[in-house]
DNA sequence: TAGATTGTTAATCGATTAACAATC
DNA sequence: TAGATTGTTAATCGATTAACAATC
């Protein structure tokens, strides 16, 4: 069970979305069907089911459900543990109620803000703490992801306090290049990008 | 002005995040600087703002200014128009309160939602209507990209309802594949997804 | 002039695609 | 057997990197 190209990632993900929604009698699907379903080229998404699945028959295709195991098996295989969510604004809270990233091996533990009026609880009862105890619950549960959805100004402060507190990667939603000791992991997330690549193919079709 | 890889498009980004946190007084920038700064190749850095800039002056560097303006300029090119938000739960909100939006020359019109109970006005003023209200909305407004932030099980639903009241593009964060007519473009973010990049990186590290 | 920097042209690397052999 | 499919090996394509020339 190798590691793959970011792009390949990016596709099992959808391969695993798309064989969720098969009807349930469903037994085997094709590589030439997935590529068909979502546009994709086949012979790609052969090298890609070949990376992580235990192979499919000649004539039948895959067993949809091995499939599904086994692209779930594989994606949560470099289980990243546990995380915090420092910031409960809208995008905070949003991240908190999401159910999707125990698929993928991440328990979120709690969210963290320093608005009193936003302390307590979600809807889903998962507790929103004061940052003070950031720290201190970091330490305890061993959390290893901290989830930055604070605005820009406070990020690269509250980035420090993970850092302090041991978190080995941070996620960052704040538009802003956080600086981080050598040995600590930072992807960024960006609303904005995302949606320049969409205008510039808008653009790109138009003319 | 021609187009960039996605790639590009990601580090212009990075680019002006950074160019923007530079102190006030600062006049010029070398692709020296900025490399070092956020972890790139130089030679990159110079080829990317090769295809945005007005060049930079050997031996001083680019004209800190000039630079961000060339590089909004640049990313506001391809404007999308303006947009609708279909879901106006957390992350529909959390969108419609992001002012990172207009940078790119999109203009959230306004959030629909079924819900009687979100409808009204955001925080920020913004208005949160009945979608029944959508394709009258989009058509009189016309409006060239739908978000959708509702739960998977409607997703397909209201993309056909955006689709049908004109919409040119649909930014999906909804987790599945979009059926859509030829020549209606859609782009699907996956919090899941950067997650499992993140965490693969993660592992990556510790091996 | 010397040194720092820009910008371009050629080489490398990685991912995708095409062609083909193997299997049921 | 014939046809559909898997899976692999070679060719292509695009993006990054390295080397170098041009500029102030």
């Amino acid at each position: 069970m190798s590691t793959v190209s970011r792009q390949t990632l990016l596709r099992l993900s959808q391969y695993l979305n798309y064989l969720r929604t098969l009807p349930p009698g469903t037994e085997y699907i094709s590589a030439t069907a997935l590529a068909l379903a979502l546009n994709l080229g086949e012979v790609q998404v052969r090298k890609d089911l070949a990376a992580v699945s235990h192979g499919g028959r000649p004539k039948v295709g895959y067993a949809a459900g091995g499939l599904i195991c086994d692209i779930e098996a594989f994606l949560k295989c470099g289980s990243p543990g546990s995380a915090v969510i420092v910031g409960a604004g809208n995008l905070g809270r949003a991240l908190l109620d999401y159910e999707g990233f125990s698929a993928y091996g991440l328990e979120v533990v709690a969210a963290f803000d320093t608005d009193p009026a936003r302390l307590g609880a979600d809807a889903r009862g998962r507790a929103i703490l004061p940052v003070a105890l950031l720290g201190e619950v970091c330490r305890e549960k061993g959390v290893s992801v901290g989830i930055l959805t604070v605005p820009a100004a406070a990020a690269q402060a509250m980035c420090g306090v993970l850092i302090e507190a041991g978190v080995k990667a941070v996620w960052n939603f704040a538009p802003v290049h956080l600086k981080v000791p050598e040995g600590v992991l930072v992807r960024s997330e960006n609303m904005a990008v995302s949606l320049a690549v969409l205008s510039q193919c808008l653009a790109e079709r138009r003319s």
